[in-house]
DNA sequence: TATTGTTATACTCTATAACTATA
DNA sequence: TATAGTTATAGAGTATAACAATA
């Protein structure tokens, strides 16, 4: 690094954010939060879903059969944390866990009928929801933004 | 029950997202989940600060005097969650709560000496936390992915 | 010994509602 | 009536540690 460089300050009213607009992570939350608070209002009010719920359905969905730490390991959380997901989406008729053939100690988790028809459902919202978003860039915008986020997420 | 069988074997690595890497949340929570992550290793570990406590921090020091309802505003969260924060950054005395002149229901938020000593090093830390991050991408590209999530953010 | 699912526990972040003291 | 700060409480979301059953 050579010489400390003057931050960028942006105004917003009367309200300076100091050095934060200069941040990639300032942005990227900001992005997040204006997205997670879209997603609620078109997906979540209707279906009855959180991003976190829906990306475990997914994973499930793609991944017939698979074990709770398996998932646990996909959605880089603790196997601790998965159960009581599990539990949900269990109590609300989505998923079912299956003893496993091979392993007494797993269990297989599967999509129910519901659980199918429900996901079908999610998923034509979230498709809706994801081209309103899509509507703020232009499809080269988006394309590009994917590339860059891919990036830096390594 | 029984005539359903697994359709593949799910083995560690050949996993399935289902319709998520074509999501733009999906590569936005990776890429802030990663950016927290190193956040945490390199100036977390250090200074012991979340990039939420530091944001507060730059709202404060770039605002003096500023009122917990304005700071409240700005972060975008309740009045009574602030309340937390302000204590934990005044107990560790990097911060103090100032009676206001015009408004005795008022409380001003100022940094102390040691705040505003702590807040430098910490943004020595920040800036090289965030060159690490910029050097995955070129200066373009992060220029680039900044207008893209400003876009996105409405 | 190691792994799978589970429980108990705790900590962070956030929100709502009610309270007090002002305005 | 409305606002500023506070308190109490609750709900996600996450983690750690310990446990029983099984590998």
């Amino acid at each position: 690094m050579t010489a400390r460089r003057k931050p960028a300050i942006i105004e917003t009213g009367s309200l300076s954010y100091g050095m934060l607009p200069g941040l990639l992570g300032f942005h990227l939350r900001r992005a997040q939060v204006s997205l997670f608070k879209h997603f609620a209002r078109t997906v979540g009010q209707v279906a009855g879903i959180t991003p976190g719920l829906f990306g475990m359905l997914q994973v499930i969905a793609a991944n017939p059969g698979l074990a709770q730490s398996r998932l646990a390991e996909a959605m880089e959380v603790e196997r601790s944390t998965i159960v009581k997901v599990v539990d949900q989406l269990e109590a609300r008729g989505l998923i079912v866990r299956e003893p496993s053939a091979v392993d007494r100690r797993s269990h297989c988790l599967e999509l129910t009928e519901l659980g199918r028809a429900e996901l079908a459902r999610m998923e034509q919202l979230v498709l809706a929801h994801e081209a309103e978003l899509a509507a703020k860039l232009t499809p080269e915008d988006r394309q590009e933004l994917t590339r860059l986020l891919i990036q830096l997420a390594d």
